[in-house]
DNA sequence: TGTACATCAGTGAACGCGCGTTCACTGATGTAC
DNA sequence: TGTACATCAGTGAACGCGCGTTCACTGATGTAC
């Protein structure tokens, strides 16, 4: 059946977000075609009209997730004071329990690092982060601080994704929050 | 065929030792359990003699490795020192790319957030290293020093895995280890 | 404006494949006599 | 010590299942006349 003329437009948009919140909130390989499809009210076959594989699917939907979180960080950039706005958001319990609307990195970093060599998604993602926190950091030499508080959000999500004891899990992000908040001043030395 | 009386024990360490190797390197869900008993020479029917299921031994490989790196930590906490050792080992170029024998959680951790409800493998595994740190760190009030740096080492290594550039690799882990070693003084105020 | 035709997004059965798991079987060993 | 038997770690075919992918087909729509 031919549809209007936006239709097929439409339907890859709704394939790409769909595919995007999957694979952030199951990872890439846990993720089946199958599902996705049926989720989306449309039978299998039909995934190879928008997309030449399941790898393409992949690339496209993480690219789209980068720039809908862009589009969110740009909101929380533009205020005043943005450092402390971010950590609370990306260290929040919505963000922990929502991962399908969050961060690709916490979940997916690990299988984006075993794919194909062609593929240099994963630094993008990372180079675009940094560079957004550089500036909330009004980092002028280098990126040391924000690689290193990179690391440290990334690393405290997904610790307190990964336990079971939601007390454990809370005290985790409250405790990291607490810490990148403080000033980043380096002591001289101790 | 039955074998000399320890053979059973001896096959059994093996699948675990194995096992613990290609999860940590692979993943849970990319690891099959008929290319796994081949590698060992073994066929996959066999496998039922030794666990009762996958999750089994994955639970089973699991606590292994957390026994043997705490082994190799064990070692280097001995020192009087142990704080630089340890991070400069974590943030090694041989922790990045050997992961199979490495910790867990930058690989597993997402993976081990998925599973069943009834296995607190994850946060055995963590609360176990921020006791380790904890001791290191000297610290004698709570743990959130420990818990603000396991974030990070587990993020800088994640990150650097992650990433196919590998001058980019090499700068996530060596800021982030600089970073780490400075004295950790907080500051009064900025 | 009305009709015939071409398009092609979506259908759904089928492909080979590897997965975790089961199971009847084998045969070298330890044990009992 | 020598022989008959029980054990059970390991074998390998088979189970149903879901995976990614292919493909002949459908039929509502846009287009051409």
């Amino acid at each position: 059946m031919r549809y209007s003329q936006d239709h097929k437009a439409q339907t890859y948009q709704r394939i790409v977000k769909e595919a995007s919140a999957r694979f952030r909130r199951d990872g890439i390989g846990a993720t089946g075609l199958q599902p996705l499809m049926k989720a989306l009210g449309l039978t299998h076959g039909g995934f190879y009209a928008h997309f030449k594989s399941k790898d393409d699917l992949v690339e496209t939907a993480l690219r789209d997730a980068c720039e809908e979180l862009n589009g969110l960080c740009e909101e929380v950039f533009a205020r005043q004071d943005p450092l402390p706005a971010f950590i609370d958001t990306y260290l929040s319990k919505s963000h922990r329990q929502t991962p399908e609307h969050g961060c690709p990195l916490p979940t997916m970093a690990a299988e984006m690092g075993q794919r194909g060599e062609a593929s240099p998604i994963a630094d993008e993602t990372i180079r675009l982060r940094l560079q957004m926190l550089g500036k909330a950091l009004g980092e002028t030499e280098g990126d040391a601080q924000s690689i290193v508080m990179l690391s440290t959000l990334v690393g405290a999500l997904l610790l307190s994704r990964s336990v079971q004891d939601s007390e454990f899990s809370d005290h985790i992000l409250d405790t990291v929050r607490e810490h990148l908040k403080q000033p980043l001043v380096k002591p001289a030395n101790a």
